[in-house]
DNA sequence: CACTTGACCTGTCCGC
DNA sequence: TGCGGACAGGTCAAGT
């Protein structure tokens, strides 16, 4: 599910809330996606407090003063919604809102703070995880080792990004936008998006794109991971913001979700393949692949 | 080595 | 209305 648009959004929205918040209890129930020993947890998270929220690639950083972090992934339905004493953690919110009632029986980990607001973390499927960590240590785990650039930076080139997609030239351009080792935080959602911006069909060899079309990708990459960010992420089903609320990204998809409709660039339908063992959607006129 | 498949889980939707 | 199967935005391990 959540994506870099989507995790970035739920930090945007932690970060208003959270730092500065002292964590005076905790609860959970699910001991595989929160493995830490109970002394831990009694030592460097309870009496905590919160002094930043971070992402990388699709990972939530959250600082504590104790020099420990709680790094978190929400996989495919994970999410962490804050709620304010005044809100009763009750009836939710009226329309934009998917969630009600917290905690829920998705809810996996719930942080109360001193001023007895909360933050819930709710997965549905189970694949999500959090973890305590010293903040020094989290740089060296294996993902961060190898995860590449992230893709919004200022100083992510498109030589760089096209110098990082040709180190797997004979795969598929697809496969390799998903491959969290060459740029970070890329999921089926933009992936599909992208490659619909630059017309490439998504089972293209990477050593068959041709240099104009890899250009635009990285730019019609970059354009709908930002407008993704502005419209708040995209909801299909599960993902909400820090608020329980949806994203809009969806509505301003072109490919996405949307086979049986009309390309808006060309009017032809979309259809829906399966690419990398994934649902794939392409504009079968738009998008083809190179001759053999 | 590179790609595909299965595993991790629960819920929903679709066809019979 | 019930039931089986396919499928869902991510990653990792194992198999081919």
């Amino acid at each position: 599910m959540p994506e870099l648009p989507e995790v970035e959004t739920v930090r945007t929205g932690l970060a208003a809330f959270l730092p500065g918040k002292k964590i005076t209890h905790e609860s959970y129930d699910w001991p595989k996606g929160f493995p830490n020993s109970d002394a831990d947890v009694r030592q460097f998270l309870l009496g905590a407090s919160i002094t930043a929220v971070r992402r990388r690639a699709k990972v939530l950083l959250i600082d504590l003063d104790t020099a420990y972090t709680l790094v978190i992934h929400l996989k495919m339905t994970g999410q962490m919604v804050y709620r304010g004493d005044h809100e009763q953690f009750g009836a939710g919110h009226p329309n934009d809102s998917l969630i009600g009632r917290l905690p829920d029986k998705s809810t996996r980990v719930t942080l109360t703070f001193a001023d007895n607001s909360k933050l819930f973390f709710n997965d549905q499927r189970k694949f999500g995880w959090m973890r305590l960590m010293p903040t020094i240590e989290v740089e060296q785990l294996d993902f961060f080792q190898k995860v590449g650039p992230e893709p919004l930076a200022a100083d992510f080139t498109p030589a760089q990004f096209i110098a990082r997609l040709k180190r797997r030239a004979k795969s598929g351009i697809k496969a390799v936008l998903l491959d969290q080792t060459v740029v970070a935080g890329i999921g089926n959602i933009y992936a599909d998006e992208s490659l619909w911006g630059a017309k490439i069909h998504p089972e293209t060899k990477v050593q068959e794109v041709s240099p104009a079309k890899l250009q635009k990708l990285y730019e019609s990459l970059r354009d709908v991971l930002q407008l993704s960010i502005e419209k708040g992420g995209s909801t299909d089903r599960n993902y909400v913001n820090a608020e329980g609320k949806r994203g809009s990204y969806l509505t301003f998809a072109k490919v996405f979700r949307r086979e049986g409709k009309p390309c808006p660039r060309c009017g032809t339908t979309i259809i829906k393949l399966r690419v990398a063992g994934r649902g794939t959607h392409v504009c079968p006129r738009c998008q083809v692949l190179p001759k053999a």
